[in-house]
DNA sequence: TTCAAGCTTGCATAATAATTCATCTTATGT
DNA sequence: ACATAAGATGAATTATTATGCAAGCTTGAA
């Protein structure tokens, strides 16, 4: 574990099949079952040399990761605080103060630790796949087995580069195998021109597909953003003009879930551009069992304050930057 | 990283708050940013050995840890899983719903990589080239020399159709030529109509050859089947009649190695069709010091696992339907 | 066949991490 | 205040892991 951690995996060629599961023996000897090198390299008949090698290996095709967890219940007041203010089911409150960079990074990872509570039951899970949160998330999941969950469905279309579309399937895939259930995607634009284009592509069966299941969906995890460019997204790729942000914003809204404006109270603020949105809708959305939403950063503050006040949010994972903001707002508003 | 992995992380009390950070300070610093303990020791102003109990900590607390994920088509956790149940020296789980007709050339590879391995001393390598699975294997084997293998002898006479013994003559040579080794042959038929033709079979000085052979096997490919019809096989050609069949099931047979029949415990079924048969009895197949299977499909599900029961395995490859099969049937066993 | 370029491997060893042990701190009972 | 035990700490040591290098193996061209 020297000098081959820049994170930067060069991703090489794809390797032998027989590679792999030689890595991975290897991977899980050492790792999970805490073997020496030296014990490892008898067993299999090589050198320790190459054990060594082949772990290098399994990091740079990151067949291991290791990911930090910020420490979990270390804000037991806020927590607290925040469960009965807002009425949530439950609030994981974690601390970013001593890291610098990544917030997402931790949050997804917070957040990947907090599902083995939260998921008993519920056969269809909602994700949207293109918030950073969420992909570091799947990065950090565990492949485990006999979760409850049989199908992984997105519940907002593409936005953003294709690169990020990409990334966004990658994560839904990785949550799905994570999970072993089905993963079902939702391959379109999030956001249309026109109300017209809507309407071809609602024309799609898989579209319909999966558009019919998120009637159905159980558990949610909430994207939550203020009425704004924000994350990746740049004007320009599958998303509204500066122009349409701004009227939305004129009329009220503060924040956004899954691209569905609410107002300050959390209510919806219905405008033409609801009928260009690809994504399960507050109707919908309302009758989510649970609705978990994973973000944090002084520019979701407005917008998760809104996303409470409506009632949209059942778990909250955030930082303690932004559970002292909730605070001090839920305060000044009674 | 030393011995401190037994997963059994003993949860000492509550820490301090501060001195979580500071863990997970070091955690990220290390794990993350690849620091060495030194560098980050003296940036803290701590001693190396410090930051190394830190990082202990931080394993033991679960802030940081390290996943496993393996890659698509790789199951190594129902791999472990079968070595442990079944007391296997190696289980080999392929994935069939990726690889729809590349399964036999990686079953190939599997066998070919357990014949290389661990094996130095054993020169009689026994094989029953009329499965279908086998013979798959032997068009994929690769030429490899330096093998300990002298000889190649079948374990099972003659079934089925003349295409389907030169078929299988045609195996065994592949497998020789590939090991550079002799094949013997047993070219009689291995299900006899009565015992007074099997007694007149024994009286050509090959078969004699071949059967002495048979009790100096020290590797041997294990044919499992179920007690039925199956695989390329019909009434009439080198076989039981379906009466027969129906009767020794009927005295609790579920499967046969090598026609010799076992029950559901994986005990012999002795009936008198075991005088019929022309093939490695049970007593020699005991003796065997590495006894590998290479079986798959659902057909097989049964009767694998009543091999494994009788001990009459030591190396299984199969696919993840049947592993998947075995361990249901392990634990409720149970 | 022969040769060389390009890989892979294991040995020996350098680099890094864990542990022991003596020492120092702190908390607590008398 | 003193004694004592429990806990921390770091220097030195031991254990483990990574890597430079040379030898061996493949492949492909001549």
């Amino acid at each position: 574990m020297k000098r081959s951690m820049p994170t930067t995996a060069n991703r090489p060629a794809r390797l032998d099949i027989e590679q792999m599961r030689l890595i991975t023996k290897v991977a899980r000897l050492h790792y999970i079952h805490g073997e020496r090198q030296a014990e490892i390299a008898e067993k299999m008949g090589v050198s320790q040399a190459s054990v060594s090698r082949f772990l290098t290996l399994a990091q740079e095709y990151e067949i291991v990761r290791t990911i930090v967890v910020p420490p979990e219940g270390l804000y037991p007041d806020f927590e607290e605080e925040l469960e009965e203010v807002y009425g949530l089911d439950s609030a994981y409150v974690v601390d970013i103060s001593a890291h610098e960079e990544g917030i997402a990074q931790i949050l997804g990872v917070a957040a990947a630790r907090c599902l083995s509570s939260e998921f008993k039951g519920g056969p269809v899970l909602g994700v949207t796949s293109w918030s950073t949160t969420l992909r570091e998330m799947a990065k950090a999941m565990e492949p485990r087995s006999s979760t409850g969950i049989k199908k992984v469905v997105e519940m907002l279309g593409d936005l953003g580069s294709p690169l990020l579309q990409h990334e966004a399937a990658l994560a839904t895939l990785q949550i799905a195998k994570a999970l072993d259930a089905e993963a079902v995607f939702l391959r379109t634009p999030g956001v249309m021109p026109n109300p017209e284009l809507l309407k071809v592509a609602l024309g799609d069966v898989h579209i319909q597909t999966a558009l019919r299941l998120l009637g159905e969906v159980d558990i949610a995890f909430v994207g939550v953003g203020p009425a704004d460019f924000h994350g990746p997204l740049e004007e320009g790729d599958n998303f509204f003009s500066a122009e349409q942000l701004a009227a939305v914003r004129a009329a009220g809204a503060v924040g956004q879930l899954h691209q569905r404006f609410i107002n300050a109270q959390g209510l919806p603020v219905d405008t033409e551009l609801d009928k260009l949105v690809v994504s399960i809708t507050l109707e919908q959305l309302r009758h989510v069992r649970r609705k978990i939403a994973v973000a944090g950063g002084a520019a979701k503050h407005t917008a998760l304050a809104a996303a409470l006040a409506g009632k949209w949010i059942d778990v909250l994972v955030t930082d303690v930057n932004t559970a002292n903001f909730l605070m001090k707002h839920a305060s000044r508003g009674t």
